[in-house]
DNA sequence: CCTAGAGATGACAATCATTGTCAACACCTA
DNA sequence: TAGGTGTTGACAATGATTGTCATCTCTAGG
């Protein structure tokens, strides 16, 4: 993939500002609700449907990753990085961790290949406390 | 985990004997709304409400595999095996495939260890098109 | 075989994150 | 500064899943 990171994003507004600001102020994965409710409080009048909106845009330009919580709520964190990485996310306080896994991605192939598969993708989390809430 | 099949299921009915030869009958992930549809057509008059409470009864006995599509929505295939494994699925036919990933245990726990986590546990899929749909 | 009662069912309402709609608005360039 | 175009936000709609509760049906005991 090599999108510009603004190819879903012509203008720059005080909303997406505002958004982005508060995902760099966090490094833990977030819902569209949560931040939204965040952003309220903090006095911005900021629409639902402009968070949501703003986060796939977000997403779609690779600006932010994107994980599913196993009720199907969506999270977003922000991430540089390019490339292909997973999470290794706390379930008590949310800290998360980027992995790169070419270990995975080698075993995947292997295994596609083996049965026949083509084009394949993956999707993969880890999960687990951190040392801090291990105590 | 030891769970005998049927501790959360005391008694057999028609509506449980149905959805289980249903499944039998298909080695693809489908969906409780599905099986509900198929069940239906097929003249039984089973309740949507019991196709759902159903299958997270064997989800919960471990007796079926559930997965969950991009969109959050969930799927149950019958499943013997006890051992923990992962799926290649087919993203164009639903043709599954279980697959032991010892491999990816090790890498997960390896990991884990190295960022100070403990008790990690982790989700992982693959998808791609089998050997009839590549073609 | 009959009966009681715990477990199971199903119609329906409720939930809730997410998406669609569309008129009003704000950003940016000329 | 003005205008057109991308953005916004209030609101309705969607759709899978869960909660509720009166009714039903297994199954063991008599």
């Amino acid at each position: 993939m090599s999108k510009p990171p603004t190819e879903n994003m012509a203008r720059s507004t005080k909303q997406r500002t505002a958004i982005l600001e508060l995902l760099e102020s966090d490094d833990a994965f977030r819902s569209a609700q949560d931040l939204h409710a965040i952003l309220r409080e903090s006095g911005s009048k900021i629409g639902l449907t402009t968070v949501y909106r703003t986060l796939q845009a977000f997403a779609d330009a690779g600006m932010v990753d994107v994980m599913r919580l196993p009720g199907g709520d969506h999270l977003y964190r922000l991430c540089g990085a390019e490339e292909h990485h997973h999470h290794l996310v706390c379930r008590s306080c949310g800290k998360t961790v980027e992995v790169a896994g070419p270990t995975v991605e080698r075993w995947a192939g292997k295994v596609a290949a083996e049965h026949g598969f083509t084009d394949v993708g993956h999707t993969l989390e880890l999960h687990g406390l951190c040392a801090s809430c291990s105590k």
